[in-house]
DNA sequence: ACAAAAGTGTTAGATCTACACCCATGT
DNA sequence: ACATGGGTGTAGATCTAACACTTTTGT
């Protein structure tokens, strides 16, 4: 192996691809979920897999990701983050590809069906995730456990939610995030202690009979907090 | 672009290096170091920078790190982590290459001093860092900010300690990485308290007239902590 | 004898956890 | 009127953070 810093010119022989692959969660109010594709072409046709795409040449991997996420689900601007990428050497059974993977988080109210007919997409339970192509399977529980501890230090859950949502709510994701059950009174005195919640006047009646009332996340304060160097934790 | 559930076979003309690059941080009893290399060849020549290689056809990614590692420090079974994948179109001004980077974390006395020479290799202090060709320092910055945030839930400072070594000592190193003093007494319980570390009867008197007892790590029992599922924290 | 680092406990304050009842409203 | 989920306070336990003196030994 030549190391680089010793290395006269890029000379390497490699025929290696790189692929972009996307993990997408989604939360219904009720449920996480992942937004899987059905492959339709070989190999492996008809197996459920990750959206992906090569990138191309003249661009950077994190614009791929981007646009990935944009055709599959016509949505921009949505939180998108690196995961890890995958390089064994026969992950893919049809040649050498090497996948970056990125998961990004929505809130399913968002998504756009159209892309349900034209991928032949549909939103899984996390319990309930079937046979995946390739490492998929693995790339989707390495996003989980990195999902699971970035919620504890970021306040990524609030993507997974529309711009208005009640606390009940908020404590169903986080339950669902974490798996296990959070008690609601503490959930609320914490949650609204940090200060980052704006409260509207609007109820959401659709849980119950007596209503919720509707919060929005305050990114200005948010940011402030992070700033002084709180580090938010549920 | 073409999402690859929908794409007949692998045609992308890609025309994209992929190299993979490792920090390696180390620790010699006072300070945390970066080990960074000298550049002997255009362009860039004569730059700092981190150490790395295009990766072989038939070889995975964490392979070709491992390999990266091994030449340029002669030390395997190491702790190596993959940090991120580095992939803006014009970060190499040779090419389009993108780089998979990996992080490392070594104890100096352990380094073997025949890559120094080989290599043009040199130990900084982590607010000494030179200027680094393309985007290293960027790389630089993240891979500290990931070390910070690991210390905090993986014994990973133990990587970068030799096997025996004194609760000072210890202290030290995580007070290099948190970037704050620690108390003392309050460290000492903390991390006693954890009843991950042996104690011995020998003392290192390197650092002071009394002495101080070495200890080791104890992996088996740190295992099983974790596996109940306990989370270390410092 | 003294300088220099190692080693040792306690206490006040903050945070976490567990827990039970009333409220508002649609049916 | 009643069933359903929303909303609220407290007390005990645990954890955190601040703090000062004695011990050992090479010089």
């Amino acid at each position: 192996m030549k190391l680089i810093n010793n290395t006269n010119i890029y000379t390497a022989q490699q025929n290696i691809l790189v692929a972009v692959d996307c993990i997408i969660f989604g939360f219904d109010s009720k449920k996480l979920k992942l937004l899987l594709f059905k492959r339709k072409v070989e190999p492996s046709k008809g197996l459920w897999s990750l959206i992906g795409a090569f990138i191309k040449n003249d661009q950077s991997i994190d614009d791929g990701a981007k646009q990935i996420l944009f055709e599959s689900t016509g949505l921009q601007d949505i939180y998108l983050e690196q995961l890890k990428t995958y390089g064994d050497v026969y992950r893919d059974i049809a040649g050498r590809v090497i996948s970056v993977v990125y998961y990004s988080l929505i809130s399913v109210d968002k998504f756009e069906l159209e892309s349900v007919e034209k991928y032949d997409a549909h939103w899984f339970d996390l319990d309930d995730v079937p046979e995946l192509i390739f490492d998929h399977g693995q790339m989707v529980s390495d996003a989980i456990k990195q999902l699971r501890t970035n919620a504890k230090h970021q306040p990524i859950g609030f993507n997974l939610l529309p711009a208005y949502f009640t606390i009940p709510e908020l404590q169903i994701l986080y339950e669902s995030i974490y798996q296990r059950e959070l008690d609601a009174r503490n959930f609320r005195k914490k949650i609204l202690s940090l200060d980052i919640l704006t409260k509207t006047n609007k109820k959401d009646k659709s849980g119950s009979k007596k209503g919720a009332f509707l919060y929005a996340f305050n990114k200005e304060k948010f940011d402030e907090l992070i700033a002084e160097g709180l580090n938010f934790e549920i």
